[in-house]
DNA sequence: AAACCGTTGTCAATGCCTTGGACTAAGGTG
DNA sequence: CACCTTAGTCCAAGGCATTGACAACGGTTT
């Protein structure tokens, strides 16, 4: 190509905003593997060592990922026709986000981040908790909690997408020999080997979500009015 | 001092159980950052690419960690007065693995392994729920959802827990600025700020398999007979 | 306009890491 | 006792994060 290959980049290029911006390309691209500082320069066009001018670390970077990532999201837009239907709606924006960018939803949910996206999304669902009659501290442990429940399930499922293909397969032909377990040593596993192989990610976090919702609402002061509730329990 | 620097190993020194346990022990002394090749070789006193005669890669090595890690844990033993206290017992012991070896937890815990150990924890857990009137099939939808959401919190926390001290003290700080959200833009944060920045990781689990809980008895088709119950819905 | 200077991009080096290939000693088999 | 497979060892290749010395850029001062 025509790159005169070592062109210094000019002075303003550089900011945290696009080295984060860049990441989260990179991320999405190449997963969590691929995300090195090399890697980073390339795709910046500049020298590896150029983004320690805009962080400290390699994990100040990330800290800053984490909170563009929960920013993009935009979590205060989610609003269902109740505030369980809220709950639910955010739980599968998580879940899909880990789906649709398994390298950035692996890399960063096990961080917190103090930033104005993350403070935003928390205030928007302690809020949602609070139409369901929590008081203030009730809704702040139930965020917590909550949160906990979807990032850890949804970073889990991202964590494996992540893998490489080779350690994915792996994993996956694992699962399947569940099926293959002694039936006379395990009658239980036997017995469900079929459904425990076959069920996809998504419909055990389903499940999992239906059994959280429900232990919600049960706790809840106020019940959810005209809720459609679009969560089935048993298949 | 007096070892003599290069004596070989004799032949039969080295084997897939002595790797793995030596692993382990790594995990625990030194974390997941500690856990690396050069650092296995020393554990054993042999040299890293000896453990290469045994494992075809570090990934395998980690697949055999993870089941001699969760049949160590002897989950079949864990029963409780009623089928409801048996999965509050596998959860928190789960959960409080997770805070003992955080580097052993955070390497394994998304992992799977078709091995014995872990066929036969998941053929007792399923057991479990059998016994509380799930048929085959729902008993293996339910214990996967229950077993996705213990791994995923419990490793959650050890992820964190494993980070080195100084990205740890940030994440911790971190969390403590929540009180620092401005109650102005944040109303529903501020209110609750002081909750969510002194709660535990553990309240916050505590919390959460009580809401799993609840929903795992609403959907039961056998009650639990005779339960105490020690999940407290909210502090 | 020239000299200055802090900022920011670049380069080279350090010291980790995983993995693979060539080498070699050990111990069982004929 | 010679032989040969196996299992430990050594070393090199290539990757990584990070750091210190250097250099160019652009704004400021005189």
């Amino acid at each position: 190509m025509a790159t005169p290959r070592k062109r210094r980049l000019p002075r303003g290029t550089l900011d945290r905003d696009t080295i984060v911006a860049a990441s989260l390309r990179l991320l999405d691209e190449k997963g969590m593997r691929g995300f090195s500082m090399p890697a980073l320069g390339r795709e910046l066009g500049a020298d590896p060592s150029a983004v320690y001018r805009h962080f400290a670390s390699k994990d100040e970077l990330v800290l800053a990922i984490t909170d563009a990532l929960i920013a993009e999201q935009d979590v205060p837009s989610l609003r269902g026709s109740c505030w369980i239907e809220s709950l639910i709606l955010i739980a599968r924006h998580t879940w899909e986000l880990g789906g649709r960018r398994p390298g950035a939803m692996a890399l960063t949910a096990s961080r917190t981040a103090a930033m104005p996206g993350t403070f935003a999304a928390a205030d928007h669902i302690i809020g949602v908790f609070r139409e369901g009659g929590f008081d203030a501290d009730d809704a702040g442990r139930m965020y917590r909690s909550f949160v906990d429940f979807m990032l850890a399930t949804a970073q889990q499922r991202a964590a494996l997408l992540d893998l490489d293909p080779e350690a994915l397969e792996l994993d996956l032909s694992n699962e399947a020999a569940f099926r293959s377990a002694d039936p006379r040593r395990y009658p239980n596993l036997g017995a469900a080997a079929e459904t425990v192989a076959t069920r996809t990610w998504t419909e055990s976090f389903e499940l999992g979500l239906a059994m959280l919702i429900t232990g919600i609402e049960a706790m809840a002061p106020k019940p959810c009015r005209g809720h459609t509730h679009s969560v089935r329990p048993l298949a």
